[in-house]
DNA sequence: AAATCCAGCAACCGCAGTTGC
DNA sequence: TGCAACTGCGGTTGCTGGATT
């Protein structure tokens, strides 16, 4: 109740986008910036709703999106962080530039996972598997280890459970990695907290030709 | 060569949190 | 202070292409 719904599903086109919608969302973001998703469709003259325009502008159309194979070394810091913070996709996608939540998500599901389970690690617990292993109650045992977890350090000896870290990466961070290349981005992802800003707010301001490296 | 199965990815859905009025 | 609007997140679903039989 109360709440009207994202969209008018009636007005609304559905499933994969065409090259045509793509090419009018860029363009209006590109003019506009991103922000005020809800109007963005009807100004942009999109018949989609405002989520559907943010989530393909995110996880699709955004310049800065590396896009292609996961390196080893993206895995193995998906691992760690997912150690850390159980399934604060976007938590992590904020520690691998380009990378983005759904992406990173997706690929948990259909690579790490395996890759876990092969190693004989349980890729919920993070704990190894002992033949009988009670370490998978089932899906129903809830979220993965929140970092406050105590036995986390038994689990990811490596882990550098100071959270207000961004690990203990001697070379940059990918997150300062992410704020040199994007200032715009700065404070208000800070992955330092496990529990970041829920968002920064939107600003509707243009984007500047050349902001992002391609 | 055709049918079936499976894996990967893109997109949708519903909910929770934040903000502004 | 409370409520409604809006955004963002995480889980789930469905489609597509490749592999296998």
């Amino acid at each position: 109740m109360g709440r009207s719904p994202c969209c008018e599903k009636a007005h609304t086109n559905r499933g994969a986008w065409t090259k045509e919608e793509d090419q009018l969302l860029i363009a209006y973001i590109k003019a506009h910036g991103e922000g005020c998703w809800r109007s963005l469709p009807k100004a942009a003259g999109l018949l989609r709703c405002g989520k559907s325009c943010r989530l393909r502008w995110i996880n699709y159309l955004r310049p800065d999106l590396k896009r292609g194979n996961f390196t080893e070394e993206e895995d193995e810091l998906i691992i760690k962080f997912h150690g850390l913070l159980g399934n604060k996709w976007s938590v992590i996608a904020g520690q691998l530039p380009g990378r983005t939540d759904n992406e990173i998500k997706n690929y948990w599901n259909t690579h790490i996972k395996r890759k876990l389970v092969g190693r004989g690690i349980d890729p919920q617990t993070h704990l190894p598997v002992h033949g009988g292993g009670g370490a998978t109650p089932g899906k129903a045992s809830k979220p993965p280890p929140s970092a406050a977890s105590p036995s986390e350090t038994e689990r990811c000896p490596d882990l550098n459970l100071d959270l207000s870290m961004s690990l203990s990466f001697s070379s940059p961070t990918p997150s300062e990695v992410f704020a040199a290349a994007d200032p715009a981005a700065d404070a208000t992802s800070s992955p330092t907290s496990a529990v970041p800003p829920r968002r920064a707010h939107a600003i509707c301001l243009p984007l500047e030709e050349g902001q992002h490296t391609h």
